[in-house]
DNA sequence: GTTTTATGTCAGTCATGTTGACATTTTGCC
DNA sequence: GGCAAAATGTCAACATGACTGACATAAAAC
């Protein structure tokens, strides 16, 4: 009475059971995935935030705290602090923005850029294993699948210029 | 000269550019699949580790709190917390093992049962869209690929009976 | 010249994870 | 029968990363 359930009348035509199972997997995936850097992260006494922070930095040279706050959905108090270690201990630095000196243009030193490498290439090095595993039709299934489970693709990525 | 990188020599034929792609679309993707059913889960004093109890309880009706710290891959003190408000607000039914009466078996209340279905409605449906858009061959190069990046598929879900 | 924007900061709180230590009940083995 | 191991619970302290609310400053914009 409690594991058979009728399909609800929304799901399309896809089994309910397919569909709890991409939830699972994305869980188990996004688990495996983000636990890699941590022991790096932790010899430095940072945590994922830093990882976040240092990640989108170096992906964006030069981007501002706002375009950054867009990305993360953090409040500016939180990002506030993971910066502040960052910029003191020398990983990523800050510099006015040419036209507007209100900005913090935020890049990473070449203490963070190597930093930023270690941290990824493990993340890069998974990736690229399952990329090669289940080849290069199937990663344009994932990309496809993984784009339309996203609220909007264009979105906190590169349409906020 | 901070982005313009050589291809790392183990990246296989993928470019890193392709591989940093699948590492932010994770990250975005998973954001906006785990924020939805946050409200419903605030109105409860709940939050995220709440829907992740109920939902493998859910999952895995009888399963014994052993089973359940394998999957979450958390401290029994973590799941302690809890899973004691759950039982304590009748979300979450235990009742000693048939065999061995140490273990408590964990199930879902029928108020349980309604809580999940209205949190994990949220995400299926989520999941049916993007299915139903990126198509079935789309779908299982989704699936594979995102097996792939799990370390082990087999493990910590059904494997550890 | 006033308002808005970009950013910073202080203070308090909450959710979720951690480690370490110890208790209880039951099982399983000699 | 008795003792070790297992399944679970619990207390305490702590770290991280998120939140809200309030206020401050400098520069840009109208």
């Amino acid at each position: 009475m409690t594991d058979i359930k009728p399909p609800p009348p929304h799901a399309g035509h896809f089994h309910e059971g397919q569909l709890r199972e991409a939830i699972e997997m994305l869980f188990f995936a996004y688990r495996d995935f983000t636990s890699e850097p941590d022991a790096l992260l932790a010899g430095q006494g940072f945590g994922r935030a830093h990882h976040r922070v240092i990640y989108f930095v170096g992906r964006h040279p030069g981007m501002t705290v706002s375009e950054l706050l867009g990305i993360l959905r953090i409040t500016k108090q939180s990002l506030a602090r993971v910066l502040r270690e960052l910029v003191d201990q020398g990983f990523v630095a800050q510099a006015p923005g040419e036209r507007d000196k209100r900005q913090r243009r935020l890049s990473l030193t070449s203490k963070g850029l190597a930093f930023e490498r270690a941290l990824t290439e493990r993340q890069l090095t998974r990736i690229a294993k399952a990329y090669a595993a289940a080849g290069p039709q199937a990663v344009e299934g994932f990309r496809k699948t993984l784009l339309a489970i996203t609220d909007d693709p264009s979105l906190g990525r590169k349409g906020m210029s």
